[in-house]
DNA sequence: ATAGATGCAAATATTTTGCCGCCAG
DNA sequence: CTGGCGGCAAAATATTTGCATCTAT
């Protein structure tokens, strides 16, 4: 049941952090941290709170927002400032390191981020119990590749969400 | 440069609201109102603000945020409360007549909302000048069929918004 | 030493809710 | 007539900004 299509089941963002883990393949970064790397080497200055900040970021299993990113950072530390996980946030945002995602506004308005590998996804929701999986597929870019001819374009960025019922949901 | 993509040039929402009206092929619903009809049929109250807010919504030429509803309503009718604005909105999403966008928060965080013609298509927006076109594909419904096979979801609703530069911004 | 980062408080921006009087059907 | 609808004020949610202080380099 996948073929083309990588997937990874992922729970949607709660109040209480806690991990679904399932398992294999959820992204693959580890310790040193992607993005502390990333940004060392830009020459970025690298305070205590960025780091506690991007370990959080660089281990999420699944897509936080902006609190649950300073909820994890404090069990780390505790004085990491809300302002300072927004700040950090635009920080990667600017350098490209991180994609904003709304995933459909499932929850509310708040924005989820995910530390982008190197390739795109689709993100596909449940709209009743909320599970949230990743989807890759040779069409999708197939079909960017379309759009810049067509449009014209040099796509930078590009987001996709879809909604719907799940299997299980359906029954 | 067309072929499989329609596109329509689109400005990018902004407080003063002033029409491109790139001519043909907005959408297609004119005078008595796709969304009042909609409505009627299903036996909803028609009030004076409804109605008033739905002609701004059916004659809309671009997305439209909130905000840039209620100015034009007001326009037409200055007893137009912005709470009214947010409930008509929350009205037309639950019975699917329209979809809500983000269009990448290129401006904030608001949302934009576009009365939804039987047709999905993707929202591509250049990230300088912020004109944002509507793009369809054959290739597009392609791959909605494959995540519908591959994760066994039944997909109700869409959203896919590309970001990049175009010609002119390249130059 | 110093440019840039953080903390804190307050401001913004966007959307939602409670309550009560009003109007479309 | 009456139940849903709209107005108003206030709350809720999410994010940003000004300014003084601190710190990584």
């Amino acid at each position: 049941m996948d073929g083309l299509g990588n997937s990874a089941s992922i729970d949607m963002p709660t109040a209480s952090a806690h991990r679904v883990s399932s398992g294999e393949r959820i992204h693959a970064h580890e310790r040193p941290g992607r993005l502390q790397a990333a940004l060392q080497k830009r020459g970025v200055r690298l305070t205590r709170q960025r780091r506690i900040l991007l370990e959080v970021m660089d281990n999420a299993e699944r897509h936080l927002d902006a609190d649950a990113i300073l909820e994890r950072a404090r069990k780390l530390d505790s004085r990491v400032h809300r302002v300072t996980v927004y700040r950090t946030i635009d920080l990667l945002k600017r350098n490209g390191l991180i994609d904003e995602l709304d995933l459909l506004h499932l929850r509310g308005g708040q924005h989820f981020y995910e530390s982008h590998g190197p390739r795109d996804h689709i993100h596909v929701a449940c709209l009743k119990c909320g599970k949230v999986r990743e989807f890759e597929s040779r069409l999708y870019e197939k079909l960017k590749k379309q759009i810049e001819q067509d449009c014209g374009i040099e796509i930078t960025m590009t987001r996709t969400e879809v909604g719907g019922y799940c299997e299980k949901c359906r029954k």
